[in-house]
RNA sequence: GAGAGCGUAGCUCAGCUGGUAGAGCAACGGACUUUUAAUCCGUAGGUCCAGGGUUCGAUCCCCUGCGCUCUCACCA
């Protein structure tokens, strides 16, 4: 990338920037008074080390359940989120990341020092809080203020208090701004964690054993995306970003790791919506001795699991509908959907052609397979509300899966929907080095480079020339998963940075100036 | 990548066939010792996304660019 594409700013941006500033100045001099007046009575305004504090909602279990009885010292740290003025009076709202406490200042119990301190204080501000726990006349659980510590000074407004921030571009952009300004964000993306954990615990119970594979591949192979490019200076290597770790799992299995998973992000150079984000988290999960229906049975597991740790039912609320998720969960062939929902037998050419042709389907040149999918997705998958497995996958579509026993057209690969959305996928692994390069060498007809997931790997059949046991294979997406879980339409409330175009640095587009 | 919509004060939003802008919260000054979207009085705050065009005059109409949102396409 050269100097030049990152100077080209157009004047719009330039703009914008200088209007910015001016704008920012007017409140960042208020506040610069007072961080001054801060450090002329003596105190850091950005604070130090601040120990042996409780959380906000630790304090809140412990205050005193009547009026009028005076609770134990607690020590606290938060940020101001509000206040309140009653004559010789303040009341302050703290908020940390378990919750939210009223604070009380009274002038007449303070010293003098303490109350000028307070008094530079605003929203924003981040401050560490000793006092004794009581309850107001109205009830409101609160901390008398005995000292008052900063801990940091806020320079910049926060958003409105009781609106909340809602512009989805500064959401994003200052995700900060967002978990600041918004309860349940934090709450949400702790969920997240909490799934992910789960998962992991699931998997060591069962001795999986969680490695790391390469994410720069020399072959972006595994599945059917187009990646993303970059490249090696001093090896001068072209380099993909990966579309998934398959390969390289699969590697290790023959190597004789036997149950293993990786947790990690992959790229896919695709578009970018509601529910795809260019870089997005999945976990692949291998296991040798294994096939489909252990994989099937496994994905209840892990899912039910990480479910009960953050709800306490398995029934979900998804939009204005609900998601049972009890097991078990109802397991359908490819084919009988296929009739079920397109109204035909996938198997019957004329029928299948004529389907396609009123979907206004390419079907010239096309591999009836390939048509058959496009049906199955354009027909069938809006219904397939869940959870439910679809199993037995025309074999042709699957290079990287073994053929059911005495049935070398169906492939023993299962998808689990839910709502719509595909969530899990999973395979038998093919094993036979043989049939595997024959498959990585047939391109089906009517699909791209890019659409194939056929991607020739000569190492990767070396690799299996070794031998590699049977197994079972499992990918899941996890930013979808806890969508699901978490009553999200859009990855953009579950990813904390999702992708947005850059606001200083142009484009290519905007950079052929020279 | 295609189409539609949106961009107004720090934030949330009003703004009538075209006559250069308002509210609430926040800020600043003041009153008030139990408030909790506190209340009351006062003050200040704007290149109406950017550039160009039409017009006596543009936040408003037209064109271009940038960004966001939604729908569609590709994909998980």
């Amino acid at each position: 990338m050269s100097d030049n594409e990152h100077k080209n700013d157009n004047p719009n941006k330039n703009n914008k920037k200088n209007k910015n500033k001016k704008k920012i100045d007017r409140f960042e001099k208020e506040r610069l008074k007072k961080l001054e007046v801060i450090e002329e009575l003596g105190h850091d305004p950005w604070g130090q080390r601040f120990d042996d504090h409780m959380k906000i909602a630790q304090a809140r279990e412990l205050a005193p359940a009547e009026n009028g009885e005076t609770g134990q010292d607690v020590r606290i740290a938060g940020r101001i989120m509000n206040r309140r003025k009653a004559g010789k009076l303040r009341f302050y709202d703290l908020k940390d990341w378990s919750g939210r406490i009223q604070l009380l200042f009274s002038r007449g119990e303070l010293p003098e020092e303490q109350w000028s301190l307070m008094g530079q204080l605003d929203m924003g501000d981040i401050i560490g809080i000793d006092g004794k726990l009581k309850r107001t006349d109205s009830g409101e659980i609160s901390v008398f203020v005995e000292k008052l510590t900063i801990l940091c000074k806020s320079l910049t407004q926060p958003p409105e208090k009781h609106h909340g921030l809602k512009d989805p571009e500064i959401l994003v952009r200052q995700r900060y701004l967002d978990l600041i300004a918004n309860d349940d964000v934090i709450p949400r993306m702790l969920n997240r964690t909490k799934i992910i954990d789960s998962i992991r615990q699931t998997l060591k119970g069962k001795d999986f054993h969680e490695v790391e594979t390469p994410v720069l591949h020399a072959i972006a192979g595994g599945a059917a995306a187009r990646p993303f490019l970059t490249h090696h200076n001093t090896l001068d290597m072209e380099l993909f970003l990966r579309i998934a770790p398959e390969l390289h799992l699969k590697r290790l299995m023959v190597g004789g790791i036997e149950r293993v998973f990786e947790i990690g992000r992959v790229f896919r150079n695709e578009g970018v919506d509601t529910t795809h984000n260019p870089e997005f988290t999945m976990i692949e999960i291998y296991q040798a001795y294994g096939d489909y229906n252990s994989m099937m049975d496994l994905t209840e597991e892990i899912v039910c699991n990480a479910i009960d740790t953050i709800s306490d039912t398995r029934v979900l609320p998804w939009g204005d509908q609900t998601v049972d998720f009890n097991s078990p969960w109802s397991r359908k062939t490819y084919t009988e959907l296929f009739e079920e929902h397109a109204g035909c037998d996938m198997n019957d050419h004329e029928a299948v052609l004529k389907l396609a042709k009123e979907l206004h389907f390419e079907t010239d040149g096309v591999h009836h397979d390939v048509i058959v999918n496009e049906i199955f997705e354009e027909k069938v998958e809006d219904h397939l509300v869940g959870p439910v497995f679809v199993i037995d996958y025309p074999a042709s579509l699957c290079p990287l899966t073994k053929r059911k026993k005495g049935c070398p057209e169906i492939a023993e690969r299962f998808e689990l929907f839910i709502q719509g959305m595909e969530l899990a996928n999973a395979y038998t692994e093919l094993n036979d080095p043989r049939l595997q390069e024959e498959l990585f060498e047939t391109q089906l007809s009517g699909l791209s480079d890019e659409d194939s997931m056929a991607k020739m790997d000569t190492d990767f059949v070396k690799a299996l020339k070794v031998g590699m046991p049977p197994a079972g294979g499992l990918g899941i997406g996890i930013d979808r998963l806890v969508m699901l879980l978490t009553n999200k339409t859009s990855i953009r409330d579950i990813i904390f940075f999702p992708l947005v175009r850059s606001e200083e640095g142009p484009n290519s587009k905007k950079s052929d100036k020279k």
